[in-house]
DNA sequence: ACCTGAACACCGTTCAAGT
DNA sequence: ACCTGAACACCGTTCAAGT
């Protein structure tokens, strides 16, 4: 990577270069380990010459997430509104997946650049294309919350509850004690983390992120075209969400 | 607060002052204020004081969340799973909106903590003496996600995209032509914010996020619901969510 | 044996001095 | 005018020297 830094330092920089650097960086040793100081050792650059090109570290993170945003599909044409949002969640998701550190960024992150704004706008677009009334559209954007991202907050890290690498290299009696601690003390955890791990251990990755992820989205598509059948809206203030009369 | 630290100098140092004093430090200052070695002066103590009582940041994170954790109602005696679901999820919420710093941390921590455990046990005990099978069980959890906390991901910071705060002090016609190019390359971001800020202006407040966090728990509920009626299982893999037989 | 100051290996960013 | 080294004000944590 010096003979790298070394090959590059004649092309000048540019914002682009910065940012395309930031994301493979990122990509390669995690955001955790992106400073502004390792990037710019990486670029073959004093730390200073970054800062010509971004402003500060936010808005080289605001940088990354717009590269991101240009991975995701537009709108597929001539899909109705369910079939759309479906699609353009399961493309952010892919292009997520391909960058560990874009949860935890988009998370962060709370100025919209324009990029931002026009992922959202045009997703907006996709229920009032299907003619949604603008207040569904609010909630139902609402409740899809990171999920219009491709992501979800992972809170079972895996269903046994995160302690599957450490397990893994433990003398076969020690697992088994852990097992039955596990047992006695997080019955259900246990039951429902067996459950789905089909032919993995107990403490192996248990369940299909992908199948949980389309599961839940299914679901809400499900209960926002519910909704919308019956002329859903909040002006009134129902109760609940009674049949149409 | 120098006072307060000569005061308290006296009294030993325990785990339980060290993690009350860390969420009362990050409660007041923030979570992104919160160091060790702030929280070691504001005990009036050396830094390394602090490292007696926990091996590291991680466990003091961990140590804040179990506080947090310590703060949720238990289960409801005598509710059906639906009510005991609901009230459990909004007591979470508002332990998780007295302390500003919890949605960050939880999403942060990987290694889960005995009662982190607790609560997902319980949680999960819900469920299946609500008579949900295992299967549809794990399911429901990961499509509640985050929400078993009490938190969406906020991706609307407000509904016209992060830009109240900066323009509230902005010269009128400065403003008018910030909403025009609003009105123009955010049309329907537009529409959608201004839908539901009744009374303040478009670069209000704008909505209720404790509506929208019902209103998205509700639908949720009401689709486990729907699937627990039918008896829904993933293991014949069926395409969609059928009607019974 | 316990406690702690100094030090290490980092950060993001400012600023003044160099070309 | 541009570029950049040194410095500032922080981090979390190690470690050896002090009591």
């Amino acid at each position: 990577m010096t003979q790298q830094a070394e090959r590059t330092r004649r092309i000048p920089l540019s914002r682009g270069r910065v940012l395309t650097a930031a994301v493979v960086l990122a990509d390669e040793v995690g955001i955790e380990a992106l400073s502004m100081r390792r990037l710019a050792q990486e670029l073959g650059v004093v730390p200073m010459a970054l800062y010509k090109h971004v402003a500060n570290k936010e808005e080289l993170l605001d940088g990354m997430v717009d590269a991101l945003v240009s991975e995701i599909d537009p709108p597929a044409r001539d899909a109705d509104w369910k079939d759309a949002v479906r699609l353009r969640v399961l493309s952010a998701r892919r292009a997520l997946l391909r960058h560990p550190w874009a949860r935890q960024v988009l998370e962060s992150r709370t100025n919209k650049t324009p990029a931002v704004l026009g992922y959202m706008d045009s997703f907006i677009g996709m229920f009032l294309a299907g003619g949604f009334s603008v207040d569904l559209t609010h909630h139902v954007m609402h409740a899809l919350g990171s999920r219009m991202w491709g992501f979800t907050q992972e809170l079972f890290p895996d269903s046994a509850g995160g302690t599957a690498e450490e397990t893994a290299d433990l003398p076969p009696e020690a697992q088994a004690a852990m097992f039955r601690e596990m047992a006695e003390r997080y019955p259900n955890i246990l039951k429902v983390a067996t459950s789905s791990a089909h032919e993995d251990s107990v403490v192996g990755q248990g369940c299909d992120d992908q199948f949980e992820f389309e599961f839940a989205l299914d679901l809400l598509l499900e209960g926002f075209e519910r909704l919308h059948r019956q002329h859903w809206t909040s002006m009134p203030k129902k109760t609940s969400t009674p049949a149409e009369p």
